[in-house]
DNA sequence: ATGATTTATTAACATAGGTTCATTTTTACA
DNA sequence: TGTAAAAATGAACCTATGTTAATAAATCAT
């Protein structure tokens, strides 16, 4: 809890009275390796904070092929973006990678808290901002990047994940098989 | 410039200040089809609503390939979301597809318009959660889907551009070649 | 430490979609 | 309305990446 806390203080103001009110909206939760703390075709419609440790949301087909949509460490939120801002229900899975704590808030809680306190209006739009760009990006990676090119990026923007994450989960977020990114290490070690 | 205030107006009630306020910041602009609105490397930011006519966003490789980000006709927005809030130097450029009327706001513009009128804010965040939404389908598409799927999924999402846009255009908004559309557009006829 | 399990690599082959180039169809405009 | 330009299609060939299967390396649990 202390952690979303100080999260938020980097950015904006914290009162005791938000504070308090933080507490009684955000439920912490431990979590195993391997657990499912959201399953496709929920509609449950929660923000997720990771305290420490590591967690993935991915999409996975019908025939079983897995994609990975984001990664997320400590200080990082993650969420099914089209449960929590469409109707429609989720086709996303949300899975701890390691042992970890999250605290989760639920998405009237936090819309009754933008009400409350305007000032996370603004840190939130800030936020989303940067997160549009975000994925402009990716979109344009994946429109454009070879699957060699898309991992020197990858290591390039995401070397905190490097060591945490197997490999094979880093090519289900590039949209290549492992084999490929294999290849793709191979060339990279070449030069 | 009406056209803006109604497109307002459907989510949000615009006082005669505010109408004054909008009139303002927002220069109108005549485009002749064909013409570049925002070029890449330009550090210009600006919003984009188009009051008629259709423009779209691309980014162009070192090769000369073209992918197009969006396309927007009346009443939608457009702009380099990366430009606009990172501050990366632009690798987009916007141009209009036919003779189009257009409506520019400069960034600074905007943000003291969320000050001045917190109730944009709110209906800021929650077009961005929107557009978070449209963004993390069209990452899913573009890492799970066929050609065929991708040009499906179009013609079912954006029907309303299928007459308007070229279908090389569409093309380089799928992330496939002209030539591959036409083999996806000649395998949907079989059906 | 050691065997079991998971992950990474390698190789051989298959294929979707790219490339090149030619042809047809559509659109623009004089 | 006819002609030039732009867009779409088609065919032949090529290549990056997928697929399958085997092996090697790393990690985990007892």
């Amino acid at each position: 809890m202390n952690e979303l806390l100080d999260y938020f203080k980097n950015y904006i103001p914290i009162s005791a009275k938000i504070e308090d009110n933080l507490k009684e909206i955000v439920i912490e939760k431990k979590l195993d390796k391997g657990e499912i703390i959201l399953s496709n075709n929920s509609m449950k419609k929660e923000h997720i904070f990771v305290v420490n440790g590591c967690l993935r949301s991915f999409y996975k087909t019908e025939a079983g092929k897995e994609y990975t949509i984001q990664f997320a460490i400590k200080n990082w939120w993650i969420g099914d973006y089209i449960t929590l801002y469409t109707d429609e229900k989720s086709v996303v899975s949300i899975e701890s990678l390691t042992n970890s704590t999250v605290l989760i808030i639920d998405k009237t809680k936090v819309e009754g808290f933008y009400k409350k306190y305007p000032q996370f209006e603004a840190f939130q739009r800030k936020n989303f901002e940067k997160r549009i760009a975000t994925l402009q990006k990716r979109i344009l990676s994946l429109l454009t990047l070879t699957a060699l090119e898309k991992y020197n990026q990858f290591i390039e923007n995401y070397s905190v994940f490097e060591r945490i994450i197997p490999n094979y989960q880093i090519a289900s977020y590039l949209g290549i098989t492992p084999q490929s990114l294999s290849r793709a290490r191979k060339e990279r070690i070449k030069k």
